[in-house]
DNA sequence: CTAATATAGTTGACGCATCATCTATTCCGC
DNA sequence: GCGGAATAGATGATGCGTCAACTATATTAG
């Protein structure tokens, strides 16, 4: 059994920091939308996922990898959605036990009027803080974390 | 009114990647502590809060504050965690309207136990996987977006 | 073809996080 | 001192997210 490798001042500051940050970008962002529109976050990641579709439409399994989330996350928060006609769901004739998520023109509506504002928001607080150098390295790291993630532990 | 600035490709993607990046990140996280310990992610970072201070109490916005959360949140939280007795609540004389939060042993033995592993995970999905370099850019840019949030908006 | 397995999605329970609201106490200006 | 404002914390409702368990359909091995 080894010793435990405690993380030193460098790697603290950068894990702490981010993760202060994001709690508190998300927290601002949920926030924002909240005040300006009916959606929360949650709701405006999927109905822009949904408009990246021609038709608007997906499966949802699709759904879930397009936005990582876990299946029954994305069943609990399609019914919620559902429910208040962000969207509709259909049934699928190729696959029967399938579904389609199809954006309403309610949802339409909504990440229309949503979208400025959250985007502004996003360059307010994150985007235009930062240099564009700033950008690349923190897409880099992101990327060859998540590459990580998804190997085997054990490497 | 103005014309909205949409996010180009290097601001997308440093922008979703960390997202999606810290999405995984503390779900894994969240699940590796749950798998080695009786802790769920909030519970780790009270009683780590807790243990940093050498009679382990803290008052209630003191942990708030410290944790950046909103005092309802540490309200239900330190509930939960009394419930279970990791941690016990104590009347304030000085301010009788506050109250301490202690950590109890069976808290002390739960922290002990799970932080090895939790570095461990920390080490091996991020810190381990960046550089130097990498480590202090990111520091940068979160105190740099962070410093940027206590402002007021419209700058 | 059939049996095992994998995949798509649902459901209910539970912990988590926020909001609005509430009580109790302390602080501060006058 | 006193009255209003700020602060500490609790509480209930609601949406969010995960897990475990479940149904139903599709795929694949033999």
């Amino acid at each position: 059994m080894n010793e435990v490798r405690w993380l030193d001042d460098r790697e603290l500051r950068a894990w702490r920091s981010l993760q202060f940050m994001q709690m508190r970008l998300e927290g601002e962002l949920a926030r924002q939308l909240a005040a300006d529109s009916g959606l929360s976050y949650p709701d405006y990641l999927v109905l822009v996922a949904l408009t990246d579709r021609p038709d608007g439409r997906m499966r949802l399994f699709e759904l879930a990898e397009a936005l990582g989330w876990e299946k029954s996350r994305v069943s609990h928060q399609v019914a919620r959605m559902a429910n208040r006609e962000l969207v509709a769901k259909e049934k699928c004739d190729s696959d029967r036990r399938g579904a389609f998520v199809v954006i309403t023109a309610h949802g339409r509506r909504e990440i229309a009027a949503a979208a400025p504002g959250h985007v502004e928001a996003v360059r307010h607080m994150f985007v235009d803080r930062l240099t564009p150098d700033q950008l690349d390295t923190i897409g880099d790291a992101a990327e060859v974390v998540l590459a990580a993630l998804g190997e085997p532990r054990i490497p």
